[in-house]
RNA sequence: GGCUCCGUAGCUCAGUUGGAUAGAGCAGCCGCCUUCUAAGCGGCAGGUCGCAGGUUCGAGUCCUGCCGGAGUCGCCA
């Protein structure tokens, strides 16, 4: 249950009753207005601002906006489950909801438990979210961790608001990155049948490759060693690339992350005989006069040496919103990365996605624009492609700088921080920080389990619950904690300011969830989590001073039952909000 | 130089899509452990929201121009 949607569809009732007695303009969009929590909450339960939002029509219509206000506190003050509503500041009507209402959303946030707060199936359709998409040619590194856990958390929450959604990681497997990978790989073959070999500047030289190498040596024999690279190239590179991703994908799980689709750019292609749909897209959409071969003004900015003049195959991205149009093919022929993508993004409108989004790094930003404009040209402006950008991470131990550089020793690879510190404070920091703002990740603060840790802070509040009803349990041992009999509790006995707190902290978690999931910010889930906790943790120290403030009252039973629903609910609440951002909710924290 | 993003307390960051008196956490100071785990709680102090205009009932939020920082700028992915 959603309040909040609830009030802005009885105000809706309210403000069209008005502007049809007013005779207002028949096609005026009267959804425009918002019921929020009120920032102060001496304000009340709810706020509107829909008296100021149509103060100019009331105007209009020769009524004026403190009129519009009074009749539509008049209507909501009239509603059986409204304590009071009135008029108030600017022209904010503010709402104060009876105790009943609060205690309609304990019960339904203990009969529903994990998916409450859940939103029905949107009319939106399915969604197809797009991250990581490492290159396949060695271990994750803590900067794709970040687009890892956003794009995760993102979609984890979008399906939670009802959309259905589909989790896809995309392979480039067919760059010039792959043959490099399998000249590597080559080498540690080598290595592996005996020989003593050293990595030449340009290739990967991390010990990851070694087992590649020893597994081709048991494969092979020496078979390939006295080919020629155009013999042996192409089933090095095969399994090497197979390798790669077996490794990435045991990456992400350590983070919890698994994808349900991964799509090669290699199949796409027809590299290894089959269809090129590469080549299809960009006949298609030369056909369709997008496609045409021209010249390009040289880059702006610093002057670079190699800029060669000349014909090349292009794509009009201007006419769908970029700055210059950009070219498909390269100079020695193969399809440069955009044409593979085009095909790739063509790949999953053709598969039914209307709702495209793609998780990239932010130094991919200048790639926006021109894949927004493919998909616009694809779908004829049917499809739309959403860019999420995440910023870099700085990672940093105890307040310096960890130096990254690519040679293997000054590596620090994803596997290596989620071993030190573990997958649930890797994904809870990066989700506290809006993706498009910068990220210091200190590795030693992230692993201190101190006030200083927000990770553990958000456990230990839903442990905190857990540790009240193993309490329970002791004092009153006949008494069913089970989450459908603590729903049918006495919550009218739940009086006091810090519980109503709680509880109207949960009625807000369902509009927090499609709030974050419109505007695709899994981080509000996080502070979420964490004002929740606080609000938790500060009753909790409450009854410490006053001891009929517990939880746990030895001498009423039924004080004590209405309690722990309240208890449960939060717990619940707490534990949904965390599996949202993909972090464990322990029941306790030894 | 063009484009994208960022600029909010000493530090790290939120700010409910334009709302009421701008909020947390660290750091600093003062308190709270015979307690349902102190991995916690309460209080004090801390601000020209980078600068200047504009839009309107109302701007940290939207528009324009500057200042400062990050990223990016045909054939790498």
């Amino acid at each position: 249950m959603n309040i909040f949607e609830d009030f802005q569809a009885r105000v809706g009732v309210a403000l069209r009753a008005f502007a049809a007695a007013g005779g207002w303009p028949a096609d005026l969009d009267l959804s425009r207005f918002a019921v929020e929590p009120p920032r102060e909450a001496a304000h009340g339960d709810l706020s509107t601002n829909a008296a100021m939002i149509y103060a100019r029509e009331a105007n209009a219509a020769g009524s004026n906006p403190r009129a519009l206000a009074d009749a539509l506190a008049a209507a909501l003050a009239a509603m059986p489950d409204v304590e009071t509503a009135a008029a108030a500041g600017p022209g904010f009507i503010n709402i104060r909801l009876k105790p009943e209402v609060y205690r309609n959303v304990l019960v339904a946030a203990l009969k529903q438990g994990a998916d409450f707060g859940r939103a029905g199936k949107s009319a939106e359709g399915k969604v197809n979210v797009e991250y990581v998409s490492a290159n396949p040619t060695g271990p994750m590194h803590v900067g794709h961790a970040r687009g890892a856990v956003f794009g995760d958390a993102l979609a984890n929450l979008l399906a939670f608001a009802g959309r259905e959604v589909t989790r896809e990681y995309y392979v480039n497997d067919a760059g010039a990155q792959v043959d490099v990978l399998a000249r590597s790989a080559f080498l540690r073959y080598r290595e592996a049948l005996g020989e003593s070999v050293s990595i030449p500047e340009g290739l990967y030289p991390g010990d990851y490759l070694k087992p590649v190498g020893a597994a081709l040596a048991r494969e092979f024999g020496d078979a390939l060693r006295d080919q020629p690279e155009a013999e042996w190239l192409a089933p090095v590179r095969a399994r090497a690339i197979v390798a790669m991703m077996a490794m990435i994908r045991e990456d992400l799980a350590a983070l919890n992350i698994v994808h349900e689709v991964f799509s090669s750019e290699r199949a796409l292609t027809g590299a290894d005989g089959g269809p090129d749909w590469v080549g299809a897209t960009i006949a298609d959409l030369r056909e369709r006069g997008i496609v045409y071969v021209g010249r390009l003004p040289p880059p702006k900015g610093q002057p670079s040496d190699d800029w060669e003049d000349r014909e090349q195959t292009l794509f009009r991205t201007t006419d769908f919103g970029d700055d210059i149009d950009r070219p498909l093919i390269k100079s020695d022929g193969g399809y440069t990365y955009f044409a593979s993508d085009i095909a790739y993004h063509k790949s999953k409108i053709d598969r039914g996605f209307r709702a495209l989004i793609d998780v990239w790094g932010a130094d991919h930003g200048g790639y926006v624009k021109r894949m927004q404009a493919a998909v616009a040209a694809l779908s004829g402006g049917e499809a739309k492609l959403d860019v999420r950008l995440c910023q870099l991470v700085r990672l940093m131990r105890a307040g310096e700088p960890v130096k990254m550089s690519k040679r293997s020793g000054d590596f620090v690879t994803l596997r290596e921080v989620v071993d030190e510190v573990g997958a649930d404070p890797v994904r809870f920091i990066m989700l506290m920080r809006k993706n498009d703002a910068p990220l210091d990740f200190d590795l030693a603060k992230v692993i201190e389990q101190s006030q200083d840790n927000p990770v553990f802070y958000v456990q230990y509040a839903h442990a905190r619950c857990h540790s009240v009803m193993r309490q329970a349990r002791i004092a009153f041992p006949s008494l069913d904690l089970e989450p459908a009999a603590l729903a049918r509790a006495d919550f009218r006995l739940l009086a006091d300011e810090g519980e109503r707190g709680l509880m109207r902290a949960m009625a807000n978690f369902p509009r927090v969830v499609i709030q974050a999931a419109e505007a695709r910010e899994p981080h509000r889930i996080a502070f979420y989590a964490h004002d929740l906790a606080t609000l938790f943790h500060s009753h909790w120290n409450r009854g410490k001073d006053a001891s009929h403030l517990r939880f746990v009252n030895e001498i009423n039973a039924s004080l004590t039952n209405a309690r722990l629903g309240l208890v449960a609910a939060t717990a619940s609440v707490l534990a949904s909000a965390l599996s949202l951002l993909g972090v464990n909710a322990p029941a306790e924290m030894r």
